[in-house]
DNA sequence: ACGCCGGATGTTATCGATCACATAATGGTG
DNA sequence: CACCATTATGTGATCGATAACATCCGGCGT
């Protein structure tokens, strides 16, 4: 807890250019220069400059940089408020990356919808400069950030959009597998629990489940929409026994997984043995529910770390463009919770 | 995506208390006055600075601010690297906290041990100043932090260390709720599954298991350490279970239960037939797993604020005493995974 | 030899705020 | 009404870096 020492050695100053200056015997300007470009530097100049630092621990002073060139050293993270969805692990990834790249990442939980939420966003840009933003957020005024301080913004996982219109291979592209490996199975309906559509990646399990059902000459056992949550998932899957022709669901992620089972559970329902259900995400639990959940795997951390290189290559387009940011490390787990589809067709 | 577009207004730079000045008549000192005490100023001059300021929506240069005081307005908040728990939402409310003071808060993943986390912390230091820490990982070199910059650090959860310690309520003691239900339910001997001690919150809930277990007459069934997943709490109940002289499990928190519950389906025991399991936590999903999960409910933003809270206080020691902090919300919620003792004292 | 060019380095101004000190306005007293 | 203690306001310096411009220097063409 909050100790603060009486008997501390010394404020310690850190060292500035000027200091780094005299002891080199060169002017601060040189020094300025060594740490821009120092293959501008005679070779002679440049170590003596080294050794100052060295001995002096010298590290420049980020705000008084940021005063003079304006460049701003921060980066905003964007995540959800209250929701019960949190990219915890991205932005772990994200993180880390950021730092390596000399940029200090700021988080802000985005509440609420609409005005609220606009006017709050307003408030933060304006405390400060930002060099970009990376949202895990959907936000539909991506105009709004760059209308207001025009800095680059990075949706996480809107990237996919872009190349499922390509044509191109996407985030959401296991769905596929999933399918592929339900239809294997023997199921011939399978339900879709979707995410919350402003989100990217909820859209795009969607189209490819679309598609794959289509492909794979299937028949959709119904669509139903929900929030990233267990409890939305419960709804959800209630939804959809209303109407229960399928014997498979396809949840848009873990928790909404286990909300259906659940729901399944409560009309008397065994999983996998009358409905079998796949989830998405790969949490840690979901291995030792029961059934435990065969689900997609994801490397959150990477995916987190991916969208943050995207926003680094934005804004220092100078530097190397931005690793093609693809899915990684996607891989669909078998386990417990999808089997056979039962012989006859039906639940209920 | 990142777009930018070419038909920007106008770079628009913020107005300066230059500007602010020169349109209200007065020097930029005053202005500059009128931000840090507008009481000492003349009630006419502080309404013509306010009126200007308004006009030019003036909002100060924190990065000017910050290099001539040298204050910081940046906290760290550092959270587990890698390790499948995250305080996720206790950084969210720490970080609204923050926000509302006027602090931007940098996240920090501290992975690893020792000498490299060690090292990473200290190169994370240099690179700008803070103004104090909010650890939610257990740091031991707590002294490192001061040692190197003198900031105020507070960590998540300790003060619970020191509350226990003058036999204060503490964020553990709803533990004392769980064994009483239990023994209500006619459990006598009852096993724990800890989370990692050097977790203030798990040594808590342990200490306080140990205490309900001796002041309720009952026995211990054996106390087996993990980490905070549901494979560690996996392997941690069977180790439990060589020994299975206990009809209830108490985890640290639901993931742990989770990984329980998995140990002794998988032994062929039932819950709460055989074996009744209370978590810890009440993750949104921990309603819907079958069986559902007897838990803690616990508020974790309200406690990541009030973390925050506690810097801030540090921080601003003029300021309002921090809210003394205390366990907030924190309620026993009964499910399906805890039930009546069976009748034949045993497992297995 | 001269002048000119370009690379290496030095000097001074600047970013936008606060600090330290100087000065002007105010007010109470004898 | 002069005087001095306060209070309110203005002026110039400063934080630590980079930008802009000036200067120095050696080599090369004519």
């Amino acid at each position: 807890m909050t100790q603060t020492p009486a008997d501390a050695p010394q404020p310690a100053r850190a060292a500035t250019i000027y200091e780094v200056a005299r002891l080199a015997g060169v002017s601060h300007q040189t020094v300025s220069r060594y740490m821009a470009d120092r293959s501008k530097l005679k070779a002679a100049t440049s170590e003596k400059v080294e050794r100052a630092m060295a001995e002096l621990n010298y590290s420049p002073n980020l705000t008084a940089r940021s005063l003079r060139t304006r460049a701003a050293y921060r980066l905003l993270a964007l995540v959800p408020g209250s929701s019960p969805y949190f990219p915890s692990r991205m932005l772990n990834g994200a993180a880390a990356t950021a730092q390596e790249a000399g940029y200090h990442l700021d988080v802000v939980a985005l509440e609420g919808t609409g005005p609220d939420r606009t006017e709050r966003l307003r408030r933060i840009l304006e405390g400060g400069p930002f060099a970009g933003a990376l949202s895990f957020v959907p936000i539909s005024g991506t105009d709004l950030l760059q209308a207001q301080e025009r800095i680059p913004v990075v949706v996480a996982g809107e990237y996919d959009d872009k190349m499922r219109g390509q044509g191109r291979i996407s985030e959401g592209s296991a769905a596929q597998a999933i399918v592929a490996h339900l239809a294997a199975l023997g199921h011939r309906r399978i339900a879709h629990i979707a995410g919350p559509q402003e989100w990217p990646a909820a859209r795009n399990r969607l189209a490819v489940y679309r598609k794959a059902v289509r492909d794979a000459g299937l028949e959709d056992g119904g669509v139903a929409e929900a929030q990233w949550s267990a409890a939305a998932g419960y709804d959800a899957a209630r939804a959809l026994l209303a109407n229960p022709s399928f014997t498979a669901i396809f949840a848009a992620n873990d928790q909404l997984a286990i909300g259906a089972i659940r729901a399944l559970h409560d009309q008397g329902l065994r999983v996998p043995g009358d409905v079998s259900v796949v989830g998405w995400d790969d949490h840690p639990e979901s291995a030792f529910l029961v059934p435990s959940l065969t689900t997609v795997h994801m490397d959150l951390e990477a995916q987190g770390s991916s969208a943050m290189g995207q926003l680094l290559a934005a804004l220092n387009p100078g530097g190397m463009p931005a690793a093609e940011p693809g899915p990684t490390g996607m891989r669909l787990v078998l386990r417990e919770s999808s089997g056979p589809a039962p012989n006859q067709g039906q639940a209920d």
